[in-house]
Parts: structure tokens; sequence; C-alpha cells
DNA sequence: AATGCAATTGCAAATCGTTTGCAAAAAGAA
DNA sequence: TTCTTTTTGCAAACGATTTGCAATTGCATT
């Protein structure tokens, strides 16, 4: 269980290497997503984007998660009764604790977990290809002293 | 990790001391749910109740989702991907492994996770009302002799 | 068995998040 | 600048699920 390492890497190079365009809708969003730290959703992030350019459209938001999906340079995570939230992909893999009541996401990481889903996994005859851990709960109140 | 137990609960007594109508679709759907060891999604439910009575609707299917969740006689699941799919809540807890190439669902159990998890919600201050555990991957191929 | 009323239904229309077709606009190579 | 291709915004389509409403049903009461 360990902190997430910030980490801001050059996407524009990827995506030219990709031969993928690099227009002012995708810079713009590109630089959302690289310049947070939480977990936004595609209205969210449309709406930081329209707050710079008042022309880019809510498709061009999902098109762009899909393209930087397909990338792998983000991860789509669907958290219960919510739309897809989305998270730069730079850090190493963790997975996600939500706070019921505020909708906060903390990350963390269990390699006693993942070391116990391979196993099960092994021994029920499947390879994972990836896998989903969330926990939901709410803030314990503190101990009075 | 361990195998379902079989169960068979008698839901319209509980229904009914609950003060909710036993009808003729909630009858035939619940006998669907009880019926199977499958995880169908509510389209498969409704064809299935359709079978039976050609009369009964997909909202009433829903419906009664909805109702029996709620009563937490079965439980939802949002597997990646797809609709919703459910599974009566009988049987003791378990996490689920999808097969990717079919979509079957195998269930399993780790209280060596489940300890895992409280522990680390509890190292984060929170306290787990849920969580959802699924591994996502592909039959090994069997290994050559 | 007939009555009455609230709960439940089927249907169609609405909803939410997301995707898509299309004609117009912009990127990047020449 | 011109050309070709990709990308865009818009509106309409989409799939899963929910909802409003009038008609039907369950069931407790006579």
């Amino acid at each position: 269980m360990n902190q997430r390492p910030p980490h801001k890497p050059d996407y524009e190079r990827e995506l030219r290497r990709a031969g993928i365009r690099i227009t002012r809708p995708r810079r713009i969003i590109l630089d959302i997503l690289t310049g947070t730290e939480d977990h936004p959703d595609a209205m969210e992030i449309f709406q930081r984007a329209n707050a710079v350019d008042k022309s880019i459209s809510l498709s061009t938001v999902y098109r762009t998660m899909k393209l930087l999906e397909g990338m792998g340079a983000i991860h789509r995570h669907a958290f219960e009764g919510g739309p897809a939230r989305f998270e730069q992909a730079s850090g190493d893999h963790h997975d996600h604790l939500i706070d019921l009541d505020t909708g906060d996401v903390i990350e963390f990481h269990s390699d006693r977990i993942e070391a116990l889903q391979d196993e099960i996994a092994r021994e029920l005859g499947y390879e994972i290809v990836h896998h989903r851990l969330e926990l939901y709960g709410r803030r314990k109140r503190k101990r009075r002293a």
C-alpha cells in the first residue's frame, strides 16, 4: 500500500509518433488530464475544457478519452452508479477506495492482494488479464479521547 | 476459496411478510431466479419469463429486480461493458472471475483477501460498506504433457 | 361470490451516459 | 498555398434502465 508518485509524461510526442494529429481540443484535454490528481468524469472534463475554449464539444471529450484509453495513456473506471471516471495512466498500478459520502477516490495498492488474486485465478485454471478491486466505505469517525 | 452451496429460500413468504403482493409476474420471475445457477441479465430474465407468460413486460422485470434487490434477495452486478446481471443472494459472499471469451462467471471466495481489504481500509481511516472484486481472465491452455 | 381500493402492470415515452453520421473546419505534408 | 486526410461540432441514435399513466389485478372486506 503506497502513495501515488506524481508524473507528467509527454503525450503529444507519443501521439505524433502514432500518427495522430495534435489539435487544439486534444491539447487542452491533455493538459487537463495531466494537470489533475483527481478522477473526473467526461462532463467534468468537458466543463474544464470549455472554460478554456468554449467551442470544445462533449463528443470530442468522449472521442479523445477513447483515443487516449486505446493508447494506454489513461484508465477508465466505472465506479458504481455514476458515469465513467478517468485518470492518467502514468503512475503505477493501484486499486480504489471510494468514499460513499463524498465520492472521493483514494488510491491504494497491495502486493499481497495481487498475489492472492493470481493464485486464485491459477487454481481455477485462468490467467488474469485485468481486475477490478473497489472498496466502498465511509470515513471512520475519530475515536473519542 | 470454495464452491457455492445450493439454496432455495421461500421468498414468497418474505414478500408477504413485507406487505408486498404476490402477483403472477413476480411469482414467475422469482421461480426463474431461484431455479438458476447462472447470472442472467434483465433481458434474459425477461425472455425466460416470457416463455411462461407472454404478457410479462420488461419494465416489470426491472421493477421486480429492484424490489428484490431492496429486500436483499438478489445481488446486482455491473460487470464490464454489459447490462447488469443478477443472482440470488442466498449463498454466502463471494467474488467473481469473468471468462473474457465466454462471459462465464465463476464464483470464488478468499478470507485472506477479505481480511487484507479490511486492513487496508482501516489504515486509511475507512470502514468498508461493500466491495467489488472482479477478475477478468482467460482459460489457461492446458500445459502439454 | 361481489365490492372496493390500493398496489401492480403494460405500454410508450423519458432518461442518462455514451456513440455515431455527416458536412464543415482544421492539421500537416507537399 | 494547395491538397488530402483527420478531426470537429452538431444533432440524432444508441442501449440500458426508469417513469407517468390509465387499465388491471390482488386481496381484504363484506
